[in-house]
DNA sequence: CCTAATCTAATCACCCTCGGGGTGATTAGCTCATTAGG
């Protein structure tokens, strides 16, 4: 077997996707708690249901509005949920460090890797893959602006003679 | 095919500590992202 890239596919039973279609009818933006619940509820993963959520939105838009036009009820009741988020993970330096290894070897692990890396460090695998996310990311807006900073050395310069 | 998994870019939230950088978490993606497994 050669190391896998992606997560194999999920497939909700019926009973499971009935379960998940109603709650996001009810709330599409559910908080970290709501998922955690709706994961124990349908015994699967946390992160399971965070991509069944995000996928659901962008496929359907949430724009289906079952009420027609008397949902004047309280102005609250759709915000995205401000406040119930996942608590933030903190690594500590040796976490961090086998992390930026990996990262150097490669920076797009696959599911495999990622959960080696993940019980390596004895943090969840989701909580890996957003880590490689989100350092891809900030490296990419780092080289960025070091190479617009550079023009603008270059702009400087040209001005100063 | 259908849709779960993945990706980037942008943004929010919180920490540390007094102004703004650092970084984990969340979101959208627009003729509604792309890729690919069952």
């Amino acid at each position: 077997m050669v190391t896998k890239c992606r997560r194999s596919r999920t497939s909700f039973t019926e009973e499971q996707l009935k379960i998940l279609v109603q709650a996001f009818s009810q709330n599409p933006y559910p908080g970290y708690t709501a998922k955690q619940r709706l994961a124990v509820e349908i015994n699967t993963e946390e992160s399971r249901i965070q991509i069944w959520f995000q996928n659901r939105r962008a496929r359907h838009g949430f724009l289906e509005r079952p009420k027609k036009n008397l949902d004047h009820t309280s102005p609250k009741e759709k915000i995205p949920d401000g406040r119930d988020r996942r608590c933030r993970t903190s690594y500590s330096s040796s976490q961090l460090q086998t992390l930026k290894n990996a990262f150097t070897e490669n920076p797009y692990p696959g599911i495999d890797s990622r959960e080696q890396l993940a019980e390596k460090i004895g943090v969840p695998e989701s909580r890996v893959q957003i880590w490689f996310q989100n350092r891809r990311s900030r490296l990419r807006i780092q080289r960025k602006r070091g190479l617009e900073e550079a023009s603008d050395q270059r702009q400087n310069q040209g001005q100063d003679l």
